[in-house]
DNA sequence: CCTTTATCGATACTAATTTATCGATAAAGG
DNA sequence: CCTTTATCGATAAATTAGTATCGATAAAGG
């Protein structure tokens, strides 16, 4: 296990979850052993890609062999800091609220959910898989006792700056956000914005463009690979 | 509005769609014009980046004055193909997929949800806001007879390439993947993958390396800006 | 009408990221 | 034991993205 040089780079280490589940998902019975090479034709990315980005969190790479599977999915994890249980709280119990809370793959990433909170005095009192649902103006306070380290907000655009400060008072150090709205936080909380609007304009934009470019295209035999 | 010369960056995509809802959460009354370096501050970007951003999908800017608001909206909208229906499908109707297809929100991007499909008997046949549920047999039938253009995918990762496949046969031309896994497509087709796990990377590792570098802060009274 | 000022757009520069090349090495086969 | 081959890691080149500088211009004020 290695840690590179200086620091990661933050489209490298977006990359690195990527490699994990892809080893996680391999077949069970398969070999102990992987090649940059493979994953990187598994994952469409370029194979010296794949190799510098392993280098950062792993050594155990050897030549003719490759990394060995299990060895590197423990590098990777912890690099990542999963396996450290990250106390999270969830803001805001709307739709997306619940789906985020409800949603048990979160453990993995060393992500624990422990209450949420929202200001509807119907859900305040209740309680969603064992995870209390309490009154926003609790929020610094529950925080600080608790220790909690990230927040997740799930509130309208117009409270999330008002929520996000709420955390901040209480300690958190990283903000997970949900919200289409920059967030201004001091340096040392990590505020990371969840964009579905980025992802809907890559989407708009490719339609867009393709249907100038080709509007008579239509009859691909749905070859897809794999 | 302007067509920038070559084409535009990923990058710079993906950060359009936050200038036009900055630009349209801007207090009713104010003034009809902003500067790039306004929009610069409200969103802690660089004031050249933000230019340089705008100078693809606009030449509305004008020297002392700015840009005008209304006018830049316009342009960011059609640059990005909002306005025109797409007609999309979602496919998978667990929570996450309930939360996405109740959301009013994305008919902003253009993207109109017509139907839903799943495998679970129970749901078919229902409807979640006047949008059916259907079977995913009818998939490829239904994409191909509606001209739906965009799918979303809210399966779990074992059926995602199924579906994925289904959609292609169907004539979709964008996939909007919710699943951890990579998806084979044919050129044509754009799929973009949400990956929660990429931000929640990012967040695990700020905490851990924060966590070894100052491991005793704790006291900043929370002066959140603005 | 001329000067001043805010702000844009273009050009030049710097930094980050990706891709290509090449030598080194661990295993396998003769 | 030597040769061959797959594959890594490192260095170097190319591409891409981001930042700084500067002249140009539209409005405002004298």
């Amino acid at each position: 296990m290695a840690s590179g040089s200086g620091g990661i780079s933050r489209l490298a280490l977006q990359r690195l979850p990527t490699y994990l589940s892809y080893l996680k998902n391999l077949p069970e019975g398969g070999p102990p052993h992987i090649s940059a090479a493979a994953i990187a034709a598994g994952l469409g990315l370029g194979e010296v890609q794949v190799r510098k980005d392993l280098a950062m969190v792993s050594d155990a790479g050897k030549p003719k062999v490759g990394y060995p599977v299990d060895g590197l999915v423990k590098d990777l994890e912890h690099f990542l800091g999963y396996g450290t249980c990250n106390r999270t709280v969830l803001v805001g119990v709307g739709n997306l609220g619940l789906a985020l809370l409800s949603y048990s793959g979160f453990a993995e990433y060393g992500l624990h959910f422990v209450a949420a909170f929202d200001v509807n005095p119907a859900l305040i009192g209740s309680s969603v898989d064992q995870k209390p649902i309490l009154s926003v103006d609790k929020l610094p306070v529950f925080c600080r006792e608790n220790g909690i380290q990230i927040g997740v907000l799930t509130v309208p655009a117009v409270a999330a700056q008002a929520c996000c400060n709420a955390l901040v008072a209480g300690g958190v150090r990283a903000v997970w956000n949900f919200a289409p709205v920059h967030l201004q936080a001091p340096p040392h909380v990590l505020v990371q914005r969840e964009n579905m609007a980025s992802s809907l304009a890559l989407l708009s934009y490719h339609l867009k463009t393709q249907e100038a470019q080709a509007p008579q295209e239509e009859q691909q035999s749905g070859t897809a690979g794999q």
